[in-house]
DNA sequence: CGAGGGTTTGAAGTGCATCAAATAGTGTGG
DNA sequence: CCACACTATTTGATGCACTTCAAACCCTCG
């Protein structure tokens, strides 16, 4: 997987620009750019480490920067007048997050906290801006993204009115493999029990026992975080019969 | 309300290309192009009457082209495998749909059903592509719009995950209300309660029962279709405790 | 070893869905 | 103008899925 690949070069990473350029590359929206643009990008980008736990803005901070995750686990939320908390998402590296503050008068519409230890570059929103409004092939790769999300946003949505936990899950399982391969398979949670639990709309002790029922009905095999099973199709059939896409669901865009 | 008032005018049309620019001139994603742009969309626009129930595309089609809402209401949605249906939007008069397929290898990526009686102007995805990738001020008006949209669907789904029936319920009234008034406040529910629900993503016995809780609990009243009260701080102050947004909440963009 | 967080299990409650049936509304043809 | 047919809406009874509260368990790390 392309984050891997990242991630290990982030942690042997001389902090030059060229280094910065390298990463940049990898995010859908900036492969676009030309390397002009990405070196003027990267001339501005700030290397950041955080500790587990660091909250990095709350939603309603007026956003100057926009942030790539290198290496380790951010989460997206927002929180309501009675306490309750939405997770918006949770991003592993290669994935951008608070560039369309740009678009949205430079506030955060989402807080962001880190929740495994993490490398981030950040980025000034105004060279982006700058950039952007130079080229006119950015803004449309821009909006590519977006409505590329914005598709993905549907898809959950539609997600969490019809699929039951269990099917939830088993959808959540299939993004993490690798979906052209059909074999056996095996794979490492990629944090928190309750954390997936909450990115998927339910409590921790429901997401236990829908895995449990999970493994039930497919056959897979558990012990602690990680997973294991002999053909992708158990998952598929399972957990694809309640969505409205076409078997090789695709994993998020970056 | 602007709706009201384009679909005045098209009960009165008079079919001529500057009656289409006035009503392109009326969508938000269409009013930041200059009126020579808005003239060559015109120029190819055709206007259609649809009968309920009339499909106007199917999830997968080839997309040729977007349509805009003059009059009466249509309705997206996608089914799954297992035949449940999940309601992606329900459009009033000016709103666009379709417009995103240019960005998804113009396949459309729901079905779309007129429910009631509709005047569309169907228009050239082509076209808009062209006036697209030749201003880039154009990319970024739809870049803008596309990141409204994305926070609007962010929303949602908390909403489906937070909120309770009778409290999504009157958040949608509090869409349907201009929030600035204060005092009391009548309206008519612009559809059926049935499609309401669905829109909602409860069953209609749900909708129903939970109206009738939303009453009890805030002192609305009720007969038929429409629905009165004292004081719009009635329902803000039930249905906005759970939900991350601040009072005045926005209705959807265009 | 012991403290603390993450995870699982159990029991009970809540909210929404489902099935079934009654009722209200609407438009039709007589 | 009325009776009928048909649809939208409401009401009741029941079931299931998920939540909540409580407690046990497990694992890791000091």
């Amino acid at each position: 997987m392309a984050f891997i690949k990242v991630s290990m070069d982030a942690l042997h990473a001389d902090t030059t620009l060229s280094n910065y350029m390298h990463h940049l590359a990898e995010v859908p929206l900036l492969r676009q750019c030309t390397p002009a643009q990405r070196q003027h990008l990267a001339q501005h980008a700030r290397l950041e480490h955080h500790a587990k736990g660091k909250v990095l803005f709350l939603s309603g901070d007026r956003a100057d920067h926009f942030f790539l995750v290198l290496t380790g686990w951010v989460k997206l939320y927002r929180e309501t007048l009675d306490g309750m908390q939405a997770i918006v998402d949770v991003l592993p590296a290669g994935h951008l997050f608070g560039e369309t503050a740009l678009f949205e008068e430079n506030v955060f519409p989402f807080s962001a906290e880190v929740i495994e230890p993490a490398t981030l570059l950040r980025l000034p929103i105004a060279v982006l801006s700058d950039e952007i409004s130079k080229d006119p092939a950015l803004a449309l790769a821009m909006l590519r993204v977006m409505v590329q999300y914005r598709r993905q946003q549907d898809q959950e949505l539609e997600h969490t009115k019809l699929q039951s936990a269990p099917q939830r899950i088993g959808c959540f399982l299939l993004r993490l493999l690798d979906q052209r391969n059909q074999g056996p398979f095996s794979l490492n949670l990629p944090y928190d029990k309750t954390l997936i639990a909450s990115r998927l709309g339910m409590q921790p002790e429901t997401f236990s026992r829908a895995l449990t029922r999970l493994k039930d009905e497919t056959g897979i095999r558990i012990s602690g975080a990680r997973i294991e099973g002999d053909a992708i199709s158990q998952l598929a059939i399972y957990a694809c019969g309640a969505c409205s896409s076409t078997f090789p669901c695709k994993d998020k865009a970056g």
